[in-house]
DNA sequence: AGCACGCCGACT
DNA sequence: GTCGGCGTGCTC
């Protein structure tokens, strides 16, 4: 049989091949990149053509049905990045391409700008008179909007105007408005660059910019500054570097840190166009700003960790902010590390990466010690600010039902008297995290999941924190029928309420993932705290992180042990993070911080160590443990989970596994053994723990598995997955 | 993953 | 006699 050239196509099934197909017309060869619609068993699929090469398979290749692009949608640099992806994560190459495309590409539409939805006055509109709207304030305050903007306003604009849909409906019925697709405004690029003049930069943060803009080519760096030390203004201007020479910046925040205010201080410096990307957009408004920044129009990206496959026309830097930040690790589907990625990428590119922080994953602290990143280091706070002061607060004689010690809260007293704002610190949102009948002992408990039920007393509602099971709060013990209920711990919403009768006098402001689920009330909570009023604030790690609060003087922690006694071996480490950040949040303005750790271990010495404010102080120690222990960064580990409806299926699939893959050179195999919440919706949740000393057998070990594995007739009903550098073993 | 094919139980 | 359960196999 004579051998064709065939086009090499990754599909989004889960499996780990390309398929063949013929090209669709004689003589037009579609380049690697460019999606095409195929055929594929008896259904149509978005395919992406991988290569070409002679028919593999001994079954004759069906054509193309279409091609989608002339222009590849994946340039040679995304595609080294998901061929690497797929690679090291071991994860089928159409799964992988398909994570790296938005939503609307994944779908066929077209790569092209998509034109702007905005609304107008229609003629009518434009001659209709306001003053006789008299009973629709909102219809009337829309129209007297859009008749001051001509060329019309989209609906995030009117939005953040303060004008909704209805409104807008109502007078489209009328046939006084429309929404028409606009054009964008192809506005000269303004003479200069910058809107404000930069600050003056420290003498540290004088050196780490001149650093930053000296680096040529790919250059990974570490920028290591303490909480407070300016790194934004860092970043603002070694991107002012790279814009000047007409390159592009794509920034990577965590999913919490993308606030408003992050937005502005970007907007506020440059001129150019900056473009966000986050969970909360419309597939429309995702593609327009992968068209503008493949483009070169948007010159500065900022996103979440999925935004590191953004196509740039023009690369010159990637910077990530917090970027210890466990949000970085994709959760599901291809696990990627975007932090990881983020590295490869600009080594694909040959530019410079930042990875900025004041608490370093000590993956990332290994490499700077072993100068495989550039490390810069921030010691000190900008300003006149000083490093707060952290204290233990011995909290054992503490009686269970008293969120507060009696100092915690004389502090708290004085630094409101004084006029400043405190912040206290609980990692666990709702009422409280157990309901226990005091006549029987029976607690609250998920019928899916190895956990208790959480109380949110404002619903009257018990909900669990690892599936979405809610429940009525139940009125009687179900077990023997008492209706002595009650609680025990204490979860923000408690808090708020204890401090409403603790310090009447103060506002109590609540910021977790309940509080501000509504949109914009998050903004709204912040903007409130920003006005500098003396409060308190209460919060979980969504007010931990990346805020700049000027008026705050104190911050409280509780429950700051439970990290330090995890059994995951990432505990000890996440919680000195998160307590530093905590700390980080305080002593910004002229007031100096202070920060009260209450435990109930004062012994543990990682705890003690972390009073010093010293986060490498503790990072030594943490990093001559893991030394010893063979763990990353000594250590490279990959886990392969099971999910299962029957408590034995996913056991004994591993067993199966790990007895049939070769023991490969210093490769652990550890397990099967139930994952610390074994039951989690529903499903039993077992898995295999690999570690290695170097990667290389590590991954070979791991091919072998793959192969068992997907020849094993239990792994059909049976769902599972890979992790390849977990960050945290649940 | 999806989807078809295929072979055994309680229903119009 | 059929509708439908989910085991098994395949997708260029």
């Amino acid at each position: 049989m004579p051998s064709t050239t065939v086009l090499k196509v990754a599909v989004p099934v889960p499996l780990y091949q390309l398929f063949d197909y013929l090209p669709p017309e004689a003589g037009s060869m579609p380049a690697p990149g460019c999606r095409c619609e195929v055929a594929f068993g008896n259904r149509r699929l978005i395919g992406v053509v991988w290569g070409q090469g002679p028919t593999g398979a001994d079954v004759s290749p069906r054509p193309i049905q279409r091609l989608i692009d002339d222009d590849p949608v994946l340039d040679a640099d995304l595609r080294g990045l998901c061929q690497r992806a797929a690679d090291y994560y071991h994860h089928p190459i159409g799964e992988t391409l398909h994570t790296a495309l938005p939503a609307a590409l994944r779908r066929g539409e077209a790569a092209h700008w998509p034109g702007e939805q905005v609304w107008q006055l229609t003629s009518r509109g434009r001659h209709a008179d306001a003053a006789q709207l008299t009973r629709a304030p909102r219809q009337r305050q829309a129209l007297e909007t859009l008749a001051a903007h001509p060329r019309g306003l989209t609906g995030a604009m009117l939005g953040a105007l303060g004008i909704t849909r209805q409104p807008l409906q109502a007078l489209e019925k009328k046939g006084w408005t429309r929404l028409v697709s606009r054009e964008p405004d192809d506005h000269e690029r303004p003479a200069s660059l910058l809107r404000e003049v930069p600050l003056t930069p420290e003498p540290e943060q004088e050196g780490a910019i001149h650093a930053l803009c000296e680096v040529q080519g790919f250059a990974p760096v570490l920028l290591d500054g303490v909480t407070g030390s300016g790194k934004t203004e860092v970043y603002l201007q070694a991107m002012e570097h790279q814009l000047r020479q007409g390159r592009q910046i794509l920034v990577l925040v965590p999913e919490i840190g993308l606030t408003p205010q992050t937005i502005q201080r970007f907007r506020a410096r440059f001129t150019v166009p900056v473009r966000v990307l986050h969970s909360g957009l419309t597939d429309r408004e995702r593609l327009q700003t992968w068209v503008e920044a493949r483009e070169g129009r948007a010159e500065i990206i900022l996103g979440t960790r999925s935004a590191i496959f953004t196509p740039l026309a023009r690369p010159g830097l990637i910077i990530i902010d917090e970027a210890h930040d466990g949000s970085f690790k994709q959760q599901e589907g291809l696990r990627y590390s975007a932090r990881d990625l983020a590295v490869w990428r600009a080594r694909l590119l040959d530019i410079p990466v930042v990875l900025g922080t004041a608490t370093p994953a000590l993956e990332t602290l290994a490499l700077a010690r072993d100068g495989r990143f550039r490390h810069l280091r921030l010691k000190n706070r900008a300003g006149n600010a000083r490093p707060p002061e952290i204290a233990l607060e011995d909290c054992r004689e503490l009686p269970p039902h008293r969120p507060l010690s009696e100092r915690s809260l004389a502090a708290l007293q004085q630094t409101l008297k004084d006029g400043h704002q405190a912040l206290i610190f609980v990692n666990r949102r709702g009422y409280a995290p157990r309901l226990i009948c005091g006549d029987c002992g029976w607690q609250a408990e998920c019928p899916r999941c190895d956990s208790f039920l959480t109380w949110h007393k404002a619903e009257q509602r018990l909900r669990c924190h690892h599936c979405d099971l809610q429940r009525r709060l139940p009125r009687h013990c179900p077990d023997c029928g008492s209706t002595d209920l009650r609680d025990a711990g204490a979860g923000t919403e408690k808090l708020e309420e204890f401090l409403g009768e603790q310090v009447p006098d103060w506002p109590v402001i609540r910021i977790d993932r309940d509080s501000t689920r509504r949109r914009q009330s998050m903004s709204r909570q912040l903007e409130r705290i920003g006005e500098g009023e003396p409060a308190v604030l209460v919060g979980t790690q969504m007010l931990a992180k990346g805020h700049h609060f000027r008026r705050l003087a104190l911050a409280i922690v509780l429950e700051a042990d439970a990290g330090f006694l995890s059994a995951d071996f990432r505990g000890s480490e996440h919680a000195s993070q998160l307590i530093l950040q905590v700390a980080g949040r305080t002593g910004r303005g002229d007031a100096p911080g202070h920060v009260l750790i209450q435990t109930r271990h004062p012994e543990l010495p990682h705890l003690r160590e972390l009073i010093s404010g010293d986060y490498h102080r503790i990072a030594e120690t943490l990093l001559a443990e893991r030394h010893a222990a063979g763990l990353p960064p000594f250590g490279h580990m990959a886990l392969l989970r099971t999910e299962s409806r029957q408590p034995d299926e996913g056991r004994k699939l591993l067993t199966d596994v790990a007895a049939s893959a070769p023991a490969l050179d210093g490769v652990q195999v550890l397990g099967p053994v139930p994952a610390p919440l074994e039951k989690r919706a529903g499903r039993f949740r077992q898995q295999l723990l690999l570690l290695a000393p170097t990667r290389r057998p590590l991954h070979r070990s791991l091919g072998a598995m793959l192969d068992h594995l997907l020849g094993h007739p239990r792994a059909r009903r049976c769902r599972w997955h890979l992790d390849v550098d977990p960050i945290d073993l649940l």
